[in-house]
DNA sequence: ACCGACGGGACCGCCCGTTGTT
DNA sequence: AACAACGGGCGGTCCCGTCGGT
C-alpha cells in the first residue's frame, strides 16, 4: 500500500521545490541566486542544504516539478477529447488560454533550460532533453493513435507533425514572453488548427 | 580615393565584438564571465574597458553583431529570388543548411537573449525585442510584396504568416541545438514548404 | 534577571566596528582598503558583508563609534566639575593629556572625515557635519549654563566661544598629529585658559 | 639676467601643475584619480608622464603650487601694513574675506595634505610639515618684529601666539568648508582681533 | 530540523603607468 | 611632444556551501 503520509521534512522539501520551481523558471535555474531561492522558499541556507545535496540537485528537482506542472495542465486539457484531431486542438487551446499562468510565468521550463544550460550545465541539459523527448513522444503517440483510429490521414508522418507542433508552440511561447502579448501564439494556433483540419483530419466520407 | 583605413583601436574593438559575439552567444550574453571574453578576444581586462564602458555595453554590441551576422546570411540566401514564395523557401533552406555555422553555434542570438535576459537585464531584453520585430517586419514585407505581385494569394494574413514562420523556425532551431541534430528543423522546413505551395502560392491559371 | 547576552553575530559586529574605527581613523574612512579592515577585524571578506551591506555602511558605523569614543572621554573629563569655566578647562586638559590615545591615534575623526569625505562621499560628510554640530552645541550649552549660573560674564557670545574653542582645538590636534608633538596643543590650551580667566570667568566681587 | 622665456613644454608643465593643484586640493592629492587630473589638465596620460616621473611627483608639485598660491594671497594682504598688530589683523581679514576663492575651494592644502597623507604617503606628509613650519615661522617673525619695534608687548611668547593663530585659523577654515558658511571663521577672527587689541598691542602711553 | 554566521573564491570594474603610433 | 591603446594588478562585492549553535 502506497502511503500518502508525509513527514514534516517531506513537506518542507516539497515547499522548497514548489517555490524554487516558480522562481527559477523565471530567473533561471542556473542564474537565480541561492539567496533569492531561500527567501522565496521561506527557509534558511543551512536548512535548505539539509534537503538538497547541492544547488544542482535542487535545480533538477525544481525543473522536474515545473515540467510536471505543465504536463498536468496539458493532460487536463485533453479531458473528454477522444478524437486525435480534437486533442491536438485542445492542446493548442491550453497554451493560448493559460500561457500567463504559473509556472509559465517564466515561459516553458524546457526551452528555458535548453538554452540556459546549453553550455553551462550538461546534467541539466540532459534533463531538458529527456523532458522534451517525452513531450515529443506524447504528441507522436496522439497522432499515431489518430491514424490507427481512422481520424487522421493514413500517410501522415507523426514524427514530423510532432516536431512542427512543438517547434511552433515553443517559438510562440517565447515570442509571447518576449513581447508580453499573445498575438503570436494566436497566429500559431490558427495556423495549426487550419493545418489539422485541412491536412490531418479525415474528412467525412473520405476513404482512409 | 576613399580610405577605408581604420585606427588600431577601431580594429581591436571590432575584433573584440566579433569574438565576444561568438563566445557570448554560446555561453550566454549575461552568463559568460569576462575572463572568458577577454581570453577569446585576445586582450586584457585593462584594455577591454577602454573600448566598452561596461560589460552590458559589450554584451549589447556583441548581440547586435551576432544578429547582423545572421541577417547577412539570410540576405545572401535571398540573392536571385524574385518570387516571394521562393524567397520564403530560400530562407528555410538557409536555416536548414547552415544552422551549425557561426555564430549559430549557440543558436539564435535573439531567442537566447530573449530568454536569458528575461528577468535579469531589461536593456538587453529590449534589444532582443527590437531585433525580433525587425525580423518579423522583414518577413511580413516579403509576404505583402508577394501579394501585391500576384505571387501570393490575396487574402493571406501577412502578419500571421510571419509569426508562424518565426515561431516555427525559432522553435526548430532550439530543438536542433538541444539534440544536436537537424531533424526537427527539416520537419519544420517540409511543413512550411508544403504550406507555401498549398496555401500561399498562386497556382498557374489561378485568378488572383 | 535582565540578560545582557548578545548573540554571536552581534559580538562579531561590535568587534568589527571597534577595530575598523581605530584602523579607519588612521588610514582614512574612505582610503583604508577592505583587506586591511578585514585583517584588523579578524574576519574574512565573506563574513564581513553579512554584517554590513557595503563599505560605506561600515565606514559610517566606524565613524559613529569613533566619535562616540571621543565624546565618552570628554564626558569623563567633566566628572565633578560644576563651574562652567572649570568644565571648559577640563575639556582642554582632556585633549592635552590624552591626544595620543585611541582612537585619536589618527586624530579627530570628525575633522579627518570632514576633509577626506569633502568631495568623495556626501553621506559621510553629512555624518561629520552632524557630529560636529553636536560637539558645537555641547560647548555652547556649557557656556550658556555658565552665564545663567553667574559663572560666566553676562554679555558673552556663547556661539562664538564655542566656535573659537572648536576651531582652535581641532587645528591644534591637526598640528599635534602632523608633528608628533603636543607643543601646539599646549599653546592653544594656555591661550584658551587665559581667555577663560580674563574674559569669561566672573571674578569674585564682580557684579553680574 | 633672469630669462622669462618659456618653452612649449615648460608652459604645458605649468598648466598641468596649476590645474592639478586646484583639482587635487579638492579631491585629494592622493585620492584624485589620474583620469580626472589629465582631463582637468587638458592632456593625455602619455603626455603627462613626459613631464612628471610619477603621480607622487605631480602631487608634490601641485601641493607646492597650491601652498605658494595661498602664501601669495596672504603676502598681498600685508601690503602697506607696518605695524605687526595690523599685519596680524590683515591676515585674519584675508582669510575671512577670500576663503571661497581658489585654490581654497578645497580648503587649506596644508591641512588637507596633513590629514590625507598622514598614513599613506610619508613624503607628501613631510612636504606638508615643511610648509606648515614655514607658515608658523612667518607668523612668529611678525610677532617678534612687533616686539622689537615696540608694537607688541615685551613678554609675549611669539611661538605660542603663532601656534594659536594657525590652529584657530586652520580649524575655522575646516569648519567653513564643512558647513559651507563663514560664521565660524568670523567668530575666530573676532576673537583673535580682540586678543590682539587687549593682549598684544602696546597701548598708547604704555611703557614697553 | 532549522537557523545564523563564516570562509573561501570568483567576478567585475577601476586605475596606474608604459608602450607603440602619429 | 603628445596621444591612443594596452597590460597588469588591485579593490569591492556577491555568492555558494559548510559549520557551529539552538
Amino acid at each position: 500500500m502506497k502511503s500518502t503520509a508525509t513527514s514534516k521534512g517531506q513537506r518542507t522539501r516539497e515547499r522548497i521545490v514548489e517555490r524554487s520551481a516558480a522562481l527559477m523558471n523565471h530567473q533561471g535555474f542556473l542564474a537565480a541566486p541561492m539567496a533569492a531561492v531561500v527567501q522565496a522558499a521561506g527557509i534558511q541556507k543551512g536548512g535548505l542544504y539539509r534537503h538538497f545535496e547541492s544547488r544542482e540537485a535542487l535545480a533538477g528537482a525544481a525543473f522536474d516539478f515545473a515540467v510536471a506542472q505543465v504536463r498536468e495542465r496539458l493532460l487536463q486539457a485533453l479531458q473528454g477529447q477522444t478524437n486525435a484531431c480534437d486533442q491536438l486542438k485542445a492542446l493548442l487551446q491550453a497554451y493560448d488560454g493559460g500561457a500567463a499562468e504559473v509556472p509559465l510565468a517564466g515561459g516553458c521550463p524546457i526551452m528555458n533550460t535548453a538554452i540556459e544550460a546549453d553550455y553551462a550545465d550538461p546534467a541539466l541539459r540532459s534533463r531538458a532533453r529527456e523532458a522534451m523527448s517525452q513531450w515529443h513522444d506524447w504528441l507522436r503517440r496522439i497522432v499515431r493513435a489518430g491514424i490507427k483510429a481512422g481520424q487522421i490521414r493514413a500517410g501522415t508522418d507523426a514524427q514530423q507533425v510532432a516536431s512542427v507542433f512543438i517547434a511552433a508552440i515553443e517559438g510562440a511561447v517565447m515570442l509571447t514572453h518576449l513581447y508580453g502579448d499573445t498575438s503570436h501564439l494566436q497566429a500559431v494556433r490558427q495556423h495549426l488548427e487550419g493545418f489539422i483540419e485541412r491536412e490531418l483530419r479525415v474528412q467525412p466520407g473520405e476513404s482512409t
